[in-house]
DNA sequence: TAATTGTTTGCAGTGAGTGCAAGTTTCTGC
DNA sequence: GCAGAAACTTGCACTCACTGCAAACAATTA
């Protein structure tokens, strides 16, 4: 990932990740409430102002999002070969980051404190809906559908609601791995969520 | 609704109804963000400090939210008939609840402010997530599922994001009438979301 | 080295939200 | 009807999140 640029460009990326650092540090070790802005911009060795200058909420450096990952989903959907369907890449898309999260270590540290915070499972909700607004337009355009077309929509923020229930049954049990739940999760939205009562859980799945 | 109780609960009552009629139109007037607690409390008659003895937030009083709504829709999918799948009892309850905020007349006026304020659309979604877990309890065991299940989660869970995309869509896009949209949306979860690229729209439906 | 541009910081200020202790109102038993 | 208990309201002092502004500072460019 891109670390060119001149010294700016670096002490920025280097402050930027210094703050989240210190922020998730923190958030797990007293509490993601019981962090203030004060404590995570002391610990980073920057002003208080200064951390508003890089995340608009405490929340946001605690989530400490890689834009990059947008980026590349952004890019993913737009160049999709055109024999894939899209939920597919939507897929791909979603695999691409967690395995990115989990080499990072990240998935481990965040996603527990994250799932089991309201305000923090709360905020990345916000964040969510953003991104999601981007890539149903991307989705929306890639496949040729009019503006307010319902499914493009639909496809994404299904998707994008997948991750979150997964997370969330990951939580309450962590046996299964998480991306077993994420294939099922897809392969349900991809045939259809719905079922009778008291039918099959998987009718005609590979 | 139960005007039982003495003085001090119709009291109670009418100054939680005082504060949310004016956090409502003063939010109509000015824009949520531009509201204060203070001119709130003002208008109600009474203190800053009672304000939050009666919401924890400036949006909860706006949103104005009828508890009511959960407790029906609860008791709707614990009686559902056995031949009716999940998704629809969850089309239904929807259904159910859009016919008693258009009939209230609130639809029209916090439908537009809350889509049109990110806040309070927002905040809207952060109570809807407590909603939806209740939901999803309800529905796992009207289903005979284990605890962690996934498809009664992710049934509840898209059908509640199907609202959202709809209320997104219908403020993009006016002309299409919501329960269009909304059937749309639900037929599609039925059906599986996903389609190849350039497919048309509906193949098979009735 | 000088001018330009971008970043950091302190400061002053608004507004949300909480805990506490003192006042006021309603309720209860007599 | 009245004294005391219980519930509600209020003002006050406080912490914390977050913003705008202008000055100081660091990096870039010519």
């Amino acid at each position: 990932m891109g670390a060119e640029g001149g010294l700016r460009e670096r002490k920025k990326l280097q402050t930027r990740a210094a703050l989240a650092e210190a922020a998730l540090r923190l958030a797990l070790e007293k509490g993601p409430e019981h962090v203030t802005v004060e404590e995570i911009a002391e610990a980073a060795d920057v002003s208080v102002r200064t951390f508003f200058n890089y995340f608009p909420h405490k929340e946001h450096a605690i989530l400490g999002r890689n834009p990059e990952h947008l980026v590349r989903a952004l890019e993913r959907i737009r160049t999709a070969p055109p024999y894939e369907s899209p939920l597919t890449t939507l897929w791909l898309v979603v695999r691409d980051v967690l395995r990115d999260l989990e080499s990072d270590g990240e998935l481990s540290r965040r996603g527990e404190l994250i799932m089991g915070s309201p305000t923090l499972f709360h905020q990345l909700m916000l964040t969510s809906i953003d991104d999601e607004r981007q890539l149903t337009a991307a989705l929306t355009e890639r496949m040729g559908e009019p503006a307010g077309a319902v499914r493009p929509a639909l496809i994404v923020s299904t998707a994008g609601t997948a991750c979150r229930v997964v997370m969330e049954l990951h939580k309450t049990a962590p046996d299964r791995p998480v991306t077993e739940l994420l294939d099922e999760a897809f392969h349900l939205l991809a045939q259809g969520i719905d079922t009778a009562f008291g039918a099959d859980n998987q009718k005609g799945t590979s």
